[in-house]
DNA sequence: CCTCAAACCTGGAAGC
DNA sequence: TGCTTCCAGGTTTGAG
């Protein structure tokens, strides 16, 4: 299930082999796999083909190539089962598009599910606030994206998307101050992807269990100091993530050499149902939530 | 505007 | 054994 250090791991690993090259064709296996592209495969495959690509970016969980010479840009989301191969050394089972670029590589889209998608979506200027809310108290500093001129703007599918919590625009007090004026629960928060984007269900869990916050405490309970704590939390178990390549429970998510990374090692609450927490010897919980597994410790993490 | 749940998908596991 | 049902979950969409 791929989630921020997962999609930044395969950015990474992405973009040498893309920068600066040149698309030679695109072989479309799965239309289903284009979804996200409205105009059809043909449209897709005849926009991309003779681009020149430029360094991949990321936010969230979204990853997109910008085309030179154009306000577009390669989209890939890996819905739950994605993966990017570059260079393998037999066809995936669940190939999707291929894409042949002048140099002789080949950046393969696998997916069993069919829940990502590849798209040729328009880059828009960044906004300086995302929020809505934005032309409220309007002296604010604007905050610079990125060093000037690095970026070319972001897809419109993720124009709505939040900043991540790696991002150094990511604004701390901002989040905090909009989970506190939230009517929901903890956990849907912290999935709410235009509040803070690139956590799924399983650094939802990881980042609650460490702050000992319970997944359904309200969130309009939540003081500053523990809005603050869930934040630090999700930061330091999804750098700890990328320093080990991310994580995988089996195949389905995949480095673009075909590898798994190590952090499902490292899991303090995700998938831990009826072992011990690792803080008090209790027994952890599965609840059935969202139409997902909440993973958490009945004693360390109690509603309040 | 906000919140929430259904729908989209496949294939491995579990149940019968 | 073989069939059916359940389960995993990120995002979009539309209802209320």
């Amino acid at each position: 299930m791929p989630e921020l250090p997962e999609v930044e791991v395969v950015r990474r690993g992405l973009a040498p082999f893309v920068t600066g090259a040149t698309v030679s064709s695109v072989e479309i296996l799965e239309p289903r796999s284009l979804r996200r592209h409205a105009e059809g495969p043909d449209d897709f495959a005849g926009r991309l083909t003779g681009a020149r690509l430029l360094a991949p970016e990321r936010r969230g969980k979204f990853l997109w190539v910008p085309i030179a010479d154009a306000d577009a840009a390669l989209l890939v989301h890996l819905g739950m089962s994605g993966q990017v191969l570059v260079n393998p050394t037999a066809d995936d089972r669940h190939l999707r598009v291929r894409i042949l670029l002048a140099d002789g590589s080949r950046v393969d889209f696998a997916d069993q599910r069919i829940f990502g998608s590849l798209a040729i979506d328009r880059l828009m200027p960044v906004p300086e606030r995302p929020s809505t809310r934005s032309a409220r108290s309007g002296s604010r500093m604007p905050v610079p994206e990125r060093a000037a001129g690095e970026s070319k703007g972001i897809p419109s599918q993720v124009a709505h998307i939040a900043r991540d919590p790696l991002d150094p625009a990511f604004s701390d007090r901002d989040f905090v101050r909009r989970i506190r004026a939230k009517r929901t629960e903890t956990k849907r928060a912290l999935l709410d992807q235009t509040l803070v984007s690139g956590i799924g269900n399983i650094y939802a869990d990881e980042a609650l269990w460490a702050a000992r916050v319970h997944p359904r405490q309200p969130t309009e309970t939540l003081s500053a100091v523990a809005a603050g704590r869930i934040l630090a939390a999700v930061r330091d178990v999804m750098t700890r993530a990328l320093d080990e390549g991310g994580t995988s429970f089996d195949e389905l998510y995949v480095n673009v050499n075909g590898q798994s990374g190590y952090f499902s090692r490292s899991l303090t609450a995700y998938a831990r149902q009826d072992q011990p927490c690792l803080r008090c010897g209790r027994p952890m919980v599965r609840e059935s939530f969202m139409n997902r597994g909440s993973h958490y410790c009945r004693n360390c993490q109690r509603l309040r």
